[in-house]
DNA sequence: CCAATAAGTTGATCTCGATCAATGCGAACT
DNA sequence: AGTTCGCATTGATCGAGATCAACTTATTGG
């Protein structure tokens, strides 16, 4: 898909992939030789297809797992059917926690997807028996939680217009640091690894809206389409100070 | 204010309290005395009156710290001065994270607080160094992130009404929590230890659309005002339904 | 290459919650 | 007791986004 996943797949695959729920890899300076090889006996990989289910919400989650490449919404669908997608699933992000067996939501892939997995039971013993592990995935854990706190801003007060260009602003700033690039600038391009209608689930809006406010940001040329699903930002500024920011740059302090 | 509160307060003050952020306390089974030791000289209590702001975005946050008792708001305010509150802090809840010296939102008192402390610099050093509480860290942030993105589903999905249903339910069992009480039921009653302002700032609604879904949710029988900061709730079952939940009790699985 | 189907866009209308504005109510102070 | 001030409720109106519906554009398969 992007860059970063061919980025990631060259890194000495058959030591332990750059992005395994630890950032685990064969230059780890913390991992002695006895803690490699249990991770490495113990992972394992998958392919999903697009629409396939990596998880169902209340059933056992056999796996504690991290996107590899590709795409995955983590979501919860009430019984009249409404959607909210409570977490996009890029690289390096992971499913499961240590410590339980069962899912807390449906994970979907939206586009074809690969995950570096451990089984349960080995990968809670690990984040037992292993600190620098456990201290790792709670640095993880942390960020995904100021995330979630970030994304509540949006979907509690921001307009439609604004949600959108949240979005996009938060796909590309993530696309961008997992190539190791700084803040994006200016002129870039982006890649939607998602549909109208799983952006819109992410966005709690209806498609409709959703699509009316890219047919309006084109309009006033702050996006450009090179198809449906992949758009040129003229100005990555702009967006971010709709997406209401302040104007020097970078996530609200 | 609530039963909790005094239940916490009594469980051996001297050695440590109930519901530091490590959930240490003089019978701790994996803790040694020394690290007792150095827990106790890193710790200090503080209170703040309600209004009081125990940390603001994007300044240093000198502490990492635990609600002993009373109630806090996490909230980010965009430039226009909407609000959004990304987590209500209750007893036990914590502020601040390891390895970051700003405060990532604005941290308020709702009614008198009274807070746990560890100096930052040192409390760092003690989850480095310390397994078990890292773990117990971990285990805390997990719980905080299913909760952020329960949350997400509610501002992103749910009408005014099951907000509002939502944040009674989310607060009731909460406290029979702290009070290790279970899974509550049939006739309850709950203190609100916040102002219908903070509380449309966490359902991301105006005042006047809560006040009025409080109004009709009495017309409707579900909710009795004792006064307007008490309500009795007569079926804590049809609440959670509103809530939208399945009927089998519980959250969402 | 053209049907068939899914995904996306655009239009017309309706509704829920926001907004603007006034009124009610209770606690704190004199 | 009455005044004041902040909080809460209620009313009238407006508008952003939802809904219902038609249509266009991609993508897939024969």
């Amino acid at each position: 898909m992007s860059q970063a996943v061919s980025r990631m797949a060259q890194s000495s695959p058959n030591i332990s992939c750059g992005n395994c729920p630890i950032r685990h890899n064969a230059v780890c300076a913390e991992c002695d030789k006895d803690e490699l090889a249990a991770l490495e006996a113990a992972k394992s990989y998958r392919s999903f297809a697009a629409g396939e289910p990596l998880a169902v919400s209340g059933e056992a989650l056999t796996h504690f797992s991290s996107i590899v490449s590709g795409c995955a919404s983590m979501s919860r669908t009430l019984e009249d059917g409404r959607r909210q997608t409570v977490g996009l699933l890029l690289p390096s992000d992971f499913i499961g926690r240590p410590g339980r067996a069962t899912a807390a939501y449906d994970v979907v892939a939206l586009s074809d997807t690969v995950v570096c997995r451990f089984e349960r039971r080995t990968f809670d013993g690990l984040v037992r028996d292993t600190p620098h592990i456990a201290t790792r995935l709670l640095t993880m854990t942390l960020d995904e939680l100021d995330a979630a706190r970030d994304w509540a801003v949006v979907l509690g007060r921001m307009t439609a217009r604004e949600k959108v260009a949240a979005f996009l602003v938060s796909l590309i700033r993530r696309r961008a640091a997992a190539t190791g690039q700084g803040e994006p600038a200016g002129d870039v391009a982006v890649a939607l690894p998602l549909s109208r209608e799983a952006m819109s689930d992410h966005l709690g809006l209806t498609i409709e809206t959703t699509s009316r406010q890219i047919t309006a940001m084109k309009k006033d040329g702050l996006i450009q389409a090179i198809n449906t699903r992949a758009f040129r930002i003229p100005s990555f500024e702009a967006l971010a100070l709709i997406a209401g920011e302040d104007d020097d740059g970078g996530p609200i302090a």
